[in-house]
DNA sequence: CTTGCCCACTCGTCTATACGAGTATTCCTG
DNA sequence: CAGGAATACTCGTATAGACGAGTGGGCAAG
């Protein structure tokens, strides 16, 4: 009688070039995608591969952490290794920012997300003024400082994205921009407002590994990166006013963007 | 006298919490990002970091695993750990499918990696008859069979990007497109010269960990996550005549975008 | 029945050891 | 001096054992 209840892993090739700790993490993998282990489920635990495979449990540990450096599983202490449920994932459309999405009071993460069906909610917010750091100073036109407004987005009481606008302090000081609510529309519908017709916005997106304090504060799985998106607006006359630094789950986010083929 | 030349490193907190294995990868870290070990700079040895810390050379192991799943280092068997050196990144602009960058002969790949400086190439090119997969179909428009166009970028002997493109099968075969070298302007070219006058391009984004196939392809270090763009090509009857799946080294690029305030 | 404790099971951390394999250097030999 | 072998150093893989800590179920006491 097989210890593991499927019966979903074979044995190890003795022969094979390949290290044992590979092997079991390719079985293990090749099970998940085959659906053997369905999102969620639990993987067999470390003392039962360890029986299975006649190796030592640090052997096994390492198949696992591989599979949790793939972002495939997630170990929870106490419980077992399980497959990685997939979240549900939002999609950020390149329009998300035209006049006619500003819709009344209320800003654009919290909208979509409604519509989705998800429960938004908006987090630590903080309005500074500061010093802006040589790559924000350099997209805004070299400013002194700089009014940061800081924020992080949950969907489901899940952090999935934390971002922060830079404006120079002379275009946002004394104006709704600097309130921890700007008002309907948000500060794009205020800049308007003063005067900041705006024309185009630019976007560089980057893919990373997250650092341990953003793991802490998008509470990141281990093998899950960051997508670090930077969006700096520019008004009619060419001049940066304002430049979004984001950093998102990238579990979370699907980014769509529409380009003319002109 | 210390072992470690450099004195960077200081000594363990044991009333800490944090995992001493925790601690000896934040401080390499922390060196790191101080600029004491600079980028290509070899690590102390894990011989070293044994005597230094007096810990178990699995503890000063586990540590670099922490950083290597950081991206943030990388070893070399029989040589020694190393700060991970940032490759030159590749800059892929919005517009650059525009009709207007259509150059004579060369993709776009080879024009601009040649203006950038480095050394370009095209690699296990691969043309054939498929079916598609369920995705590429529903993109597609559900077509029975597709023409698959594969192809390996390289930059200076670097593997960077692997892309496929699909095309509906009866608007590709026995055409230019079904070639290898597809000719000057490359395959959109083509397709308007087919009478599919291209209007506009949607394009998706993800970021993820790769599989162990894309880590081979791409042969990516550990701790380097990709980019998965997919690219949909619509022709002015809304017709999508393009699908683009593309897997990207995520170290080896920054995606920018220019999008429109309307 | 409810409460609370204990125990079994899970993963987390750490030690000590052994051998293998890739790399670089040293040193000896021709 | 040139070439190659021996050596020392590097990381890679694997074992065996120990203790700690989080979780959940069962059992016993109230």
């Amino acid at each position: 009688m097989p210890s593991l209840p499927s019966g979903a892993l074979g044995a190890l090739d003795p022969t094979s070039d390949r290290a044992v700790f590979r092997q079991i993490a390719d079985q293990l993998r090749e099970a998940i995608d085959r659906g053997r282990f369905a999102e969620g489920d639990k993987l067999p635990s470390e003392a039962e591969l360890v029986e299975h495979y006649g190796v030592s449990r640090m052997t096994v540990r390492n198949s696992f952490s591989v599979l949790q450096g793939e972002g495939l599983v997630l170990a929870e202490h106490g419980k077992g290794v399980f497959v990685r449920p997939r979240p549900p994932v939002r999609r950020l459309a390149s329009d998300r920012f035209a006049r006619r999405h500003r819709e009344q009071g209320k800003s654009a993460f919290i909208v979509e997300a409604d519509a989705a069906g998800s429960r938004p909610e908006v987090d630590s917010l903080e309005v500074k003024e500061e010093r802006p750091s040589q790559d924000i100073s350099a997209r805004l036109g070299s400013p002194r400082r700089v009014l940061a407004r800081r924020r992080r987005y949950l969907l489901d009481k899940r952090p999935v994205e934390f971002a922060t606008s830079y404006l120079p302090l002379d275009l946002a000081r004394n104006t709704p921009i600097a309130e921890p609510n700007p008002g309907p529309g948000g500060i794009y519908a205020r800049l308007e407002e003063l005067g900041h017709r705006l024309d185009h916005f630019e976007e560089e997106i980057r893919a990373r590994m997250p650092s341990p304090q953003e793991v802490k504060t998008l509470q990141l799985a281990s093998g899950v990166p960051i997508i670090h998106l930077i969006r700096t607006a520019y008004d009619t006359e060419g001049r940066a006013v304002e430049v979004c630094d984001t950093v998102m789950a990238a579990d979370a986010y699907v980014l769509a963007y529409q380009l003319p083929a002109t």
